[in-house]
DNA sequence: CAGTTAAGGTTACAACATATCATCAACGCG
DNA sequence: CGCGTTGATGATATGTTGTAACCTTAACTG
């Protein structure tokens, strides 16, 4: 059992979907928190922390160090609205905030384009393997390095 | 089919074998990359670049750059005597150099010891599914944060 | 010996991440 | 109302991880 979520639902539903999943748990969405999010969704690339601070400087047109956006990100991340991916010390957002899994990505070297795959079953895998060995699983951290069928 | 192995062969072997392998990659078995080695190999842990670094620097009784660390390093890695774990940003011997396996880690959030386990199938698995969207996986990546068996 | 190459040294800097304390607005409550 | 509390953000500093550029040295080769 595989499904692939190819990104790019429309922003506004995506945007929404994650403010309802933040209110859900409890959290405030503020402005700060929306604009922090906007950026991070408007990348299909993963983006670094010191990225999004100074895009969200711009875009409020005052500085926003980046102490302030990790704070945030990090929420996101507990809140599983965004995605730290591993390797490449960034973020990316969830394109389905709300359904948890272990997420699969597949990071192109020559663009720098994550795809977000899912595959239930690896992951079930992976964190049976590790329960085996008398370790147990948290998070499992999927991610695979390659070149995607457009840099081929 | 599931390997599990265990570390701590001998400090010995380890190094013969992993000089073998450097060598058989018609690369040079320096003093300089001899004692980074050993630094990394004496511990169960991921070190940082860093962590080496001082362990080198006391060891030869001169400073050792961070710099020519990550030179060295990173050789070892592109030759597979040593492995980069990407969610710690830290590095761990290898502990059979020689047989390339996608590898598996289990990290411990607790005590930040790491355990390498191999499965050839949920790696396989894990290929193919990259694979089948027309991506060309060259590295995958997985790792599983939680807690060992001792911290439990 | 001159020319070349590989290893490592030195310095500087860039990128990523956290710690600490201050400010401020919103809220509850005597 | 005024007061204390809480949650969000700001400001500043510092710690950690990773690279770039350029130089020196030793070894090997013609």
């Amino acid at each position: 059992m595989s499904a692939i979520h190819h990104h790019h639902q429309h922003g506004v539903a995506l945007h929404d979907s994650a403010r309802a999943a933040l209110e859900a748990a409890g959290e405030q969405w503020t402005d700060m928190r929306a604009a922090i999010f906007a950026v991070v969704a408007a990348e299909e690339r993963p983006v670094s922390a010191y990225d999004v601070a100074d895009k969200v400087s711009q875009a409020r047109g005052k500085r926003v160090a980046p102490n302030s956006v990790y704070r945030i990100l990090d929420l996101f991340v507990a809140n599983n609205l965004v995605r730290r991916i591993e390797s490449a010390n960034a973020f990316i957002a969830n394109s389905h905030p709300g359904c948890v899994h272990d997420c699969i990505f597949l990071i192109c070297d020559s663009c720098g384009q994550a795809t977000h795959v899912d595959d239930d079953k690896i992951a079930q895998n992976v964190r049976n393997l590790a329960s085996q060995t008398g370790f147990a699983p948290a998070q499992p951290v999927i991610e695979v390095r390659g070149t995607c069928a457009d840099c081929d």
